[in-house]
DNA sequence: AGCACGCCGACT
DNA sequence: GTCGGCGTGCTC
């Protein structure tokens, strides 16, 4: 037979079939090592055929395969092919997003361990016939391991008992010495009660329409607290008694022990966990136990959705409107198209959950593409705490300039009088600060970026957050040599300070990228909160998701406003979404929560739907909208990006391009709704010139143009050093 | 991506 | 006369 083969080389010029000899039939999907040129690499079998269309004679045979099984599936070689249409990316890029990256260059292999054991046969009789019973440590040794029930690591007989004695009774064929693999199981002593809740009316509804699917996938609404977990539990269940698998995706940041151990306890070792806090070991181990069938469970972030599952029963994408979802950086993808692939390969069921689906979801679900199941009761039938909406404006007109308003401060001196635990958000973006000269306006920029370089107190460094640059704080300004040239430290270590003035006594934790740069840093800051370490805990989008504090009684909103006016047609989803989720902190249990939501804009919708909860007033209005302007989901966005070290060639590049389009669209006038080529927002990056053409289509116009808008950026990639890049639906125009 | 082949400048 | 620069092209 013939292979056809893809090197595992990210180049275009060889992202393509090439075919191979393969005499020992080494199956479809393996992952191989064949000659290539003059050098040796690895590589994929993709396909097999009986006759080559390349010059037989030409051919060289694949050297060896790399693994004892096949790696890729055909559902995930299928996968690779939708992929690479749907998204114009390499052949490559896809594959290697199947299978563990360690894995590639054979950096990480299994891990074996020596155990040591009495031979087969013997009995303790014999054993001691063997020893010369004035060898203390070897009799003692021997008594150990005939008392033992399993085989004792090495390592460990090694430490408690002589080294010499077991060496001897090796000697005396009593003892033999096996190798053998140990999978690094992740949080292995992770406990939690195995409680069985029963079903709420509510929930059970929910379930049972589930349970009795039909053909399409379910968007379940359900408020904060209205249970939907214990749904998502019942559906992997069922899918286990069925001998199918299951997936369950998580924000990466909600990936938190509590999760996992609530999902071991209930299915112990079916359950494999995926995400980017094991160490690589963990990892490989956790996905070769998915591939050879022993966890049928996949719990995790984005790219479990790759898995190396079979006969997938159900795949769930929880928090399915959060934008970790969205990969943007090569190679990208969308999770819930990925989802959906599986989900029709499988003709497995699927459920997208969210108390705040996103605008796309709930319209796909009116559009009866998806099946809607509405939750908006909690289990404990408590109220959702009350949002109090400050006008941030009117405290500077009575002369308060903080980051706090005199209602938020009042109410904060009341739960710290309580004893009750605070938690402050804040929108980072929005708070960067910048070095500047207060006498002419100088700003310190980065020199191979077209951004504005950031001040990093902790370090008192400069960076640049596009590239890796560094520089340090000026005293004097370049530009008029003024001493005026200072940084203000704002972010979330500004506003610890301001805090710790009125609270000197109160205990602070700070959760943001400083603070948890460090592996599971971020799950000890959680862990210290909920342990009562610290009464206050404030930090940025992080705090918005994991743990529920039982203590928490305030939530403070300190600049709801900062994502709002992102000119990208996301931000008012994105505020209403970060402003539910936030608020769904506060009061828990007995204790009735109150959220305080400062705004310079107080009128706006988006805070008067949030504070009332009212999802579905939101959703109209804000579809409604894009609508109007021709936006997402009534459109897709393409983008083509131009980049390169010479601003005329990606100029010159991308006006090739745009006039390759041009008769395309001129042709489907009723599909291309907008089309306009200009520079990025950030015209330079890494050294790099960027240009770029913006585009909105109708979906149809999607399905019919993609291909040809592909084949023109493909003809006219890598000319004159000119990268080209595409997009759909960018989520960052930077 | 590598690695060869191939055509023009400064050197024992 | 050669050694070596990196531009272009190929890898089943």
């Amino acid at each position: 037979m013939i292979a056809d083969v893809i090197v595992d080389i990210n180049h275009s010029n060889v992202d393509k079939v090439f075919e191979y000899l393969n005499p020992d039939n080494i199956p479809v999907g393996s992952r191989i090592y064949v000659p290539f040129g003059r050098q040796f690499i690895e590589g994929y079998i993709v396909g097999q055929k009986q006759t080559p269309i390349y010059d037989i004679s030409k051919l060289k045979p694949i050297s060896r395969p790399l693994d004892e099984i096949p790696v890729i599936s055909p559902e995930m070689l299928e996968l690779m092919q939708f992929m690479t249409k749907k998204y114009n990316i390499k052949m490559v890029d896809a594959l290697r997003l199947f299978i563990p990256a360690q894995m590639r260059g054979g950096r990480i292999k299994a891990l074996k361990k020596n155990f040591v054991r009495i031979r087969d046969g013997l009995t303790e009789s014999t054993v001691f016939d063997l020893i010369n019973p004035r060898a203390k440590s070897q009799i003692e040794l021997a008594e150990y391991l005939l008392s033992c029930e399993q085989d004792m690591e090495s390592a460990y007989i090694n430490t408690h008992f002589s080294p010499s004695a077991l060496k001897s009774l090796e000697q005396k064929g009593i003892v033999e010495i096996i190798s053998k693999e140990i999978k690094r199981t992740p949080y292995k002593g992770l406990e939690a009660e195995n409680e069985v809740f029963s079903l709420k009316p509510e929930q059970l509804t929910a379930y049972q329409k589930i349970k009795n699917s039909q053909d399409r996938p379910f968007l379940l609404h359900g408020v904060t607290g209205s249970g939907k977990t214990e749904i998502y539990i019942r559906c992997i269940n069922d899918c286990i008694n069925q001998e199918k698998t299951a997936i369950l995706l998580v924000p990466e940041i909600s990936l938190t022990p509590q999760v996992f151990a609530l999902f071991k306890s209930r299915f112990g070792t079916d359950v494999a966990i995926l995400h980017s806090g094991l160490s690589i070991g963990e990892r490989y181990d956790e996905w070769r136990r998915i591939i050879e069938g022993e966890a049928s469970i996949v719990i995790g972030a984005r790219s479990a959705i790759f898995a190396p599952l079979q006969n997938i029963g159900i795949i769930i994408i929880d928090e399915e409107h959060d934008p970790s979802y969205i990969s943007e950086s090569n190679p990208r993808y969308f999770t819930h198209e990925i989802a959906e692939f599986r989900r029709g390969y499988n003709k497995a069921n699927m459920i997208l959950g969210s108390a705040t689906p996103s605008i796309e979801s709930y319209y796909k679900a009116k559009n009866n593409e998806l099946e809607l199941i509405e939750m908006p009761n909690r289990i404990n039938q408590r109220p959702l705490p009350r949002i109090n909406i400050i006008d941030m404006t009117q405290e500077i007109r009575r002369g308060n300039n903080s980051f706090f308003s005199y209602e938020l401060i009042d109410q904060m001196k009341k739960v710290v009088s309580e004893g009750d635990q605070i938690i402050l958000f804040l929108n980072r973006r929005g708070y960067a600060s910048y070095q500047m000269c207060r006498s002419c306006g100088y700003v310190v920029k980065c020199p191979d970026c077209d951004v504005s370089m950031v001040y990093h107190r902790d370090e008192n460094i400069l960076k640049c957050h596009y590239c890796s640059s560094r520089s340090h704080v000026l005293n004097l300004c370049p530009q008029c040599e003024s001493e005026y040239i200072k940084q203000g430290a704002y972010g979330t270590q500004r506003v610890v300070e301001e805090l710790k003035k009125i609270f000197p006594d109160v205990t602070i934790l700070r959760m943001d990228n400083d603070t948890t740069r460090t592996k599971d840093a971020h799950l000890k800051i959680l862990k210290d909160f909920s342990e009562r370490k610290a009464q206050i805990l404030i930090g940025t989008q992080m705090v918005t998701k994991g743990h529920d504090f039982s203590d928490v009684t305030l939530v403070g909103i300190l600049d709801a406003d900062l994502s709002l006016y992102f000119s990208d047609y996301h931000s008012c989803e994105r505020t209403f979404q970060l402003i539910t989720q936030v608020s769904g902190r506060a009061g828990r249990d007995e204790k009735e929560g109150l959220v305080v939501l400062q705004t310079y804009s107080p009128k706006h919708y988006v805070y008067k739907l949030a504070q009332n909860y009212n999802y579905l007033g939101f959703y109209e209005k804000e579809a409604n909208i894009r609508k109007v302007t021709n936006y997402p989901p009534f459109s897709v966005i393409i983008r083509i990006l131009a980049c390169s070290e010479s601003e005329e060639n990606a100029i010159a590049v991308l006006k090739d391009i745009f006039d390759e389009i041009k008769p395309i669209a001129e042709q489907d006038k009723e599909d291309f709704l907008y089309m306009k080529a200009m520079k990025s927002p950030i015209k330079r990056i890494k050294k790099k010139y960027r240009v770029q053409i913006l585009m909105r289509l109708s979906t149809i116009g999607v399905d019919k143009n993609l291909d040809d808008i592909y084949n023109v950026i493909n003809k006219n990639n890598n000319k004159k050093d000119v990268l080209v890049y595409s997009e759909l639906n960018p989520q960052d125009l930077s």
